[in-house]
DNA sequence: AACGCATAAGTAAGAC
DNA sequence: GTCTTACTTATGCGTT
């Protein structure tokens, strides 16, 4: 039922498909590293004295503050698209 | 309590507390950055007609600890069959 | 474009806007609550021994159409097969 | 392996567990009907002219000002606990 | 009716 | 070892 407009897309054996999960696990092993990454900062901070917790939470303040701004800016695109008002 | 052998690693005026924020700031950009790619090739999967709920699926079990699953799911049927549903 | 039929409508100063606001946020503290005592009730399961995230699967499964489960899993296989993936 | 400590906890056919099945069941069929309440008063607020789009914005907007507030005030009894000062 | 967004569920890691 | 918190996945909702 599915994709019966695109053959190939339910394989029997397929290269298309081993290319996009190959293509996939090596972003997440990428993505892995910037994790380990950042971990490693953390630790490095909590090395030099720093409280990872609180550190942590004073990022996580920033982004919030970040994506406040974001939304509250999304809001405003919205009031003026509906009130017919270019910005 | 925390830090007592290192009186800089308080909060305020802090270059050294600024750097580390800075730094894994940073480093959670570049991961945002990755996982907008990976979105962006399960994007072009589908766009050649692969289902992306499954490939998604099949990643996961490939990176799955077989054991784990296979005790998980013995247990499941356990409940199940207890509680009278069919799997 | 849009409420041209009502011009009550509009942002501003409007009691009709607070009044849905606010019936609105009422609900979400409700379904808020809800979510809690769900919660509750895990936890005791928990307590008389019983394993949390399975209890949930099977929740969860019961509550699934069984056909669509089982077209997805008939899809997976065959990607699986594909890839060369055990399951 | 699990639950060792109380063999009730694996059942065979267990009433215990049918027990929780039901509650929880029950709960969440609570849950999914504010969920529709909620889901009324936008189609409500929608006819009687209202963006519905600019509504939850405005809604997100105001549950996003409450957690940024409870975490700012975490993060101050965070920095007081490390500073050693009663709040 | 398909797409993308937004919330909610489920899973896994880290702190105490 | 438990318990909370963060991340990932999944579902549902509204839109085009």
């Amino acid at each position: 039922m599915a994709n019966a407009e695109n053959p190939r897309a339910v394989p029997g054996d397929n290269k298309q498909l081993l290319a996009f999960v190959e293509r996939i696990e090596r972003m997440e092993e990428e993505k892995a590293g910037v994790q380990a990454d950042i971990k490693e900062i953390y630790a490095e901070a909590k090395g030099n004295g720093f409280n990872t917790k609180v550190l942590k939470k004073l990022i996580a303040i920033k982004k919030q503050d970040a994506d406040k701004r974001a939304e509250e800016e999304a809001l405003l695109e919205l009031y003026a698209k509906a009130a017919g008002v270019f910005l």
